[in-house]
DNA sequence: CTGAAAGCGCTAACAA
DNA sequence: TTGTTAGCGCTTTCAG
């Protein structure tokens, strides 16, 4: 029929025509069919977006900056949490690509040793599918186009501030080592001491095994009572996400544990409520939205570096680093007024 | 090809065949086309989720139900925010129905007085499109399924909490009152005051415009600046958003008033961070999870429903009301101890 | 500018 | 048990 013609490209229609199509439309409540017109063309206007964990508010705010940019541009999104189990971010990238969608923005979990999941997004690459990776790097895969946050820069700002505020020995519940974030975090950390030439005490350093959330509560609390434990406690402790640091104000506070004068605070995270906590929680911010925007404004070059001579044009491979910002609240500085440290 | 028999159901083919075909999709890395699926079909295994705002915890919290239900199910979820806005809901609805989703969990927005999408959902429910509504049951629409939370009981139960506890003058921070819930929780707090026969002062009930987050936090906010400036001035304050609550623990700190003994609070919602205030907050549980999980379930009926006889059965309508519960701590209460208060 | 024909990848129905 | 045919609703190509 000429319908479709009036419906996609009015302009090489006859006026009359296409009133006439468009208020037939109108009248019979006709909506094309979208599975149709992708079998056909090949492209479905959808674009898959897999985070590993959307309890955390960290993760929706990364979704809505990409669904800002995204949805303006006309694109649908299929969001996926893949609960930070590399079997179901596999199972989801498949189904993704069952839908066909023309693009993917990925946040790699961090199960799944077996790599499987690496090499998936090795081939969808070859492919030259669209996709952009968001936050984590795995060191498996290279030559990918991503958004990151330099986790180590944050980190090594937030123990720069404790270390002036004259604490030595400072304790880091660091997440998941095996993440890269995780790592960097701990990097920077280090990297803070040894500016100093301050030695490391490993007792000093708590990992856990995972990033869900209430694991993550669960060992901000117990590392916590641990270092309240020592001998040579820690005199300030800095958390490497939020759902660490609600645990370990929870450990503070039930051992009645003065904040900051007996332990000063810094998490990784700012959120609505941190400022409402006694003292104010000091944090090191996150781009989060600004990362999904900047990671949906990469996906779209691809997307719309249309493929004209058949097929899959050969891409330049573009990384963006973010940088964290430390906000100093009261609870790592004794009668501090909150104030943002700019960056260097 | 006998290919898609081998794949769809693999006991009516020989075992020799299949193990044959099954290899070598797996050699060939294929992928069936899920387009082309629903497009003979006329099935998705997709169900369309539309929330109001999923940068509030609540309706995450809702997903993650609904996601349990359905993706065991072996169900992809679409999911939309509207944003409070009737006319991107409907167009949300409206595509959606283009992807052919084989059902649809809708919140419906605040916005949209047009009643555009109401007609729309009353359209659905005519098409015999399986359809469960979420959280908020609009005046115009009828014959719909769906799961709420009882809000009139949830306010009540905060109100006479803080009647029990010696209050006369409690301050209201209602949301949203256009919506269903806005004006149950409103009504919650005046069948309290009323069962013990007190008048009702219409300074203290604030209400706004729309639900939005930031819109919630300021509200909250500046009423409570203005409940501190009346001459008779509330001793309690019940917020109906966590948002709401937030502005207004902000603005009583920022007055240094004393929670509870100046001004006790209690608020819906209880977030993860609620019990790290000092002192900590006082809240409605709203079984959020699982109210999403019924959602999921009651549509999860409906899609399995086959329509054997070629055409939509005619469905039952059916209706399920969430109880919230009170978790009393310290912001309400001198000197107590955290419980829980059982249901009548 | 508009119509006709073919085919995207799949599955339902029927035939072998 | 397997192969064949047709057609889901759309767009593309080629004729009119």
């Amino acid at each position: 029929m000429t319908v479709s013609r009036a419906l996609n490209r009015p302009e090489i229609v006859a006026d009359d025509t296409r009133h006439k199509i468009l208020e037939v439309c109108e009248r019979l409540n006709y909506r094309p069919n979208a599975n149709a017109r992708s079998l056909r063309t090949n492209t479905s206007h959808q674009v898959g977006v897999i985070i590993p964990d959307w309890r955390n508010a960290f993760w929706i705010d990364v979704v809505s900056g990409i669904e800002a940019v995204l949805t303006g541009a006309g694109f649908q999104l299929l969001i996926a949490n893949s609960n930070e189990q590399g079997r179901r971010e596999d199972l989801q990238i498949e189904a993704m690509l069952s839908q066909s969608v023309d693009g993917l923005l990925i946040a790699p979990s961090d199960g799944a040793p077996s790599g499987d999941s690496l090499s998936r997004i090795d081939e969808l690459l070859a492919a030259g599918m669209p996709l952009v990776i968001i936050d984590r790097l795995p060191a498996g895969i290279a030559n990918v186009s991503c958004v990151t946050i330099d986790n180590e820069s944050g980190a090594y700002k937030a123990t720069r501030h404790l270390l002036d505020g004259g604490h030595r020995r400072i304790g880091l519940l660091a997440g998941n080592i095996n993440l890269d974030t995780g790592q960097q975090r701990v990097d920077g950390y280090l990297r803070g001491l040894k500016e100093r030439g301050l030695a490391v005490d490993e007792q000093l350093i708590r990992t856990a095994e995972t990033n869900a959330a209430l694991v993550g509560r669960e060992v901000g609390y117990s590392s916590t009572l641990e270092f309240l434990d020592m001998d040579n406690a820690p005199t300030a402790l800095l958390c490497t996400s939020n759902t660490i640091a609600i645990g370990a104000i929870a450990a503070l506070q039930e051992r009645r544990v003065q904040i900051p004068e007996e332990m000063a605070i810094v998490s990784f995270g700012d959120m609505e409520w941190t400022t409402l906590l006694s003292p104010p929680l000091t944090v090191i911010t996150q781009p989060t939205i600004e990362m999904g925007r900047q990671a949906g404004l990469m996906l779209l070059e691809y997307l719309e570096d249309v493929p004209e001579d058949g097929h899959k044009r050969h891409r330049k491979q573009r990384r963006i680093v973010l940088e964290p910002q430390l906000i100093v609240r009261a609870s790592s500085v004794r009668g501090a007024a909150a104030k943002t440290i700019p960056d260097d």
